[in-house]
DNA sequence: CGGTTGCTTGAGATCCATCAATAGGAGTGG
DNA sequence: CCACTCCTATTGATGGATCTCAAGCAACCG
């Protein structure tokens, strides 16, 4: 199967066999981390944005109270950077939540990657602004939607992510995190995030077991999460 | 008294004469807006990027059930788009608070502009990171910071933010929006509000009459609000 | 097996939203 | 200038949403 930051890049741009090539040059060193491992900037790696091939990650912020709030999650093909990103703003806070597989795609070779290809540069503009526009959407959640809200707008946005790599069958997909984790990113605390899935559940909107999340009535859970599937209107390449 | 656009860029990288030169060309076309005025995209200035020269602005979405999110709060100086921006991203929903006095840099020419002058580029790249950091810490703030320390918090963020462009004068500055904007800045109702200001001003912290803020114990303020000015850390072209 | 991790449930406390009412100030029309 | 209205800030009272603390249970693992 094709590389998941390639199938998902070809979202944004109309990608040749030449700029697949480049592409999957970066691909080609893999590191593994663990889950639960922090796997950020270390000075050998520097000047490097991680690309996740595989496994769950996220960005995260430790407050002094002890509360962790993470910021961002990545899913396979995910940058974990914006390819510009000047070298000291590189995150140190990226952890993996799942075992996780990823690459470490030099922030040089990224922009000559860019200055080769005008696709490739489309693509990765469009990569950015997916990002950035699922970062604001989740502050809207985290601002002005209740429990049972966010946790149903996050699962019509994985369901969009998941399937834009093709890891979504039959309306189902892998939920490898536990309810601590869906606290963090949610802003709840772990004994809510039982109970607001409990309530959809009981809703008859999904099911969640072993790690697998099954979504059987996607409409109504996005109606009840005001999940608009147009702020990433930019999802295809087509206009 | 220089361009706040151009007084901000210069802590991101050490631009030359003919720099501003170029970039103090964006603002010679300057638009205005009443307070409360949506000035987002339309067809006639599609493919430009707005630049606040003069007054308060936001971002903001509104939910189905009527709530408002402000996602972004702009200060004079700020893009309210990344340079790059794909056109098919731009965003509908940008509103004054205030009345606002701005400029539309055309994309094309951003992009003339970074291609002419790599400081251009970098001072860019730095500007849009920095957005990055506090959209990112906002996100932080509602999802793991009480009323009173996301209120402190974005005190902190604004003293910071304002005394880049020269806007604070003895730790005071002006807060030109009214509590129900502060309440969908911070997630909160606007009772709420209220009553967390009334907080921070009985713990000596602040005062507020008018629309001028006093700030009369920033250090308790951080902490209180567990700001870290290290959050943006690119926030000096030192290195 | 014992220890650990993650999920579940209950009870009580806290934070914050909502509803409602008052008051002051700014603008507006007569 | 005055009466009127709208907007904003403020305060009180109440209820609901969510947190925290605590305990039990199942699954996994060395």
């Amino acid at each position: 199967m094709e590389l998941p930051f390639i199938r998902k890049l070809r979202h944004g741009a109309a990608l040749t066999e030449d700029d697949v090539a480049i592409l999957a040059g970066f691909a080609r060193s893999a590191r593994a981390s663990h889950a639960r491992a922090d796997f950020g900037i270390d000075s050998a790696t520097t000047r490097s944005v991680p690309i996740v091939l595989d496994g769950w990650a996220c960005r995260y912020r430790m407050l002094a109270n002890g509360k962790r709030q993470i910021v961002f999650l990545f899913l396979p093909g995910d940058l974990c950077e914006p390819f510009g990103v000047p070298p000291r703003f590189l995150d140190h806070a990226l952890s993996s939540l799942t075992p996780v597989r990823y690459a470490l795609a030099p922030l040089t070779a990224l922009r000559q990657a860019l200055y080769a290809s005008p696709r490739i540069e489309q693509a990765l503009w469009w990569d950015m602004m997916l990002s950035t526009e699922i970062e604001r959407e989740r502050l809207v959640s985290l601002g002005r939607r209740s429990a049972s809200e966010r946790m149903g707008h996050l699962f019509c946005e994985l369901h969009l992510r998941l399937d834009m790599i093709g890891l979504v069958e039959e309306d189902g997909f892998d939920l490898p995190v536990t309810q601590v984790d869906l606290g963090d990113l949610l802003g709840l605390s772990a004994v809510h995030v039982n109970r607001s899935l409990q309530e959809l559940r009981k809703a008859g909107l999904i099911s969640l077991t072993g790690r697998r999340l099954m979504i059987h009535d996607l409409e109504s859970l996005c109606d009840l999460s005001y999940f608009e599937p147009d702020y990433l209107r930019g999802a295809s390449a087509s206009r």
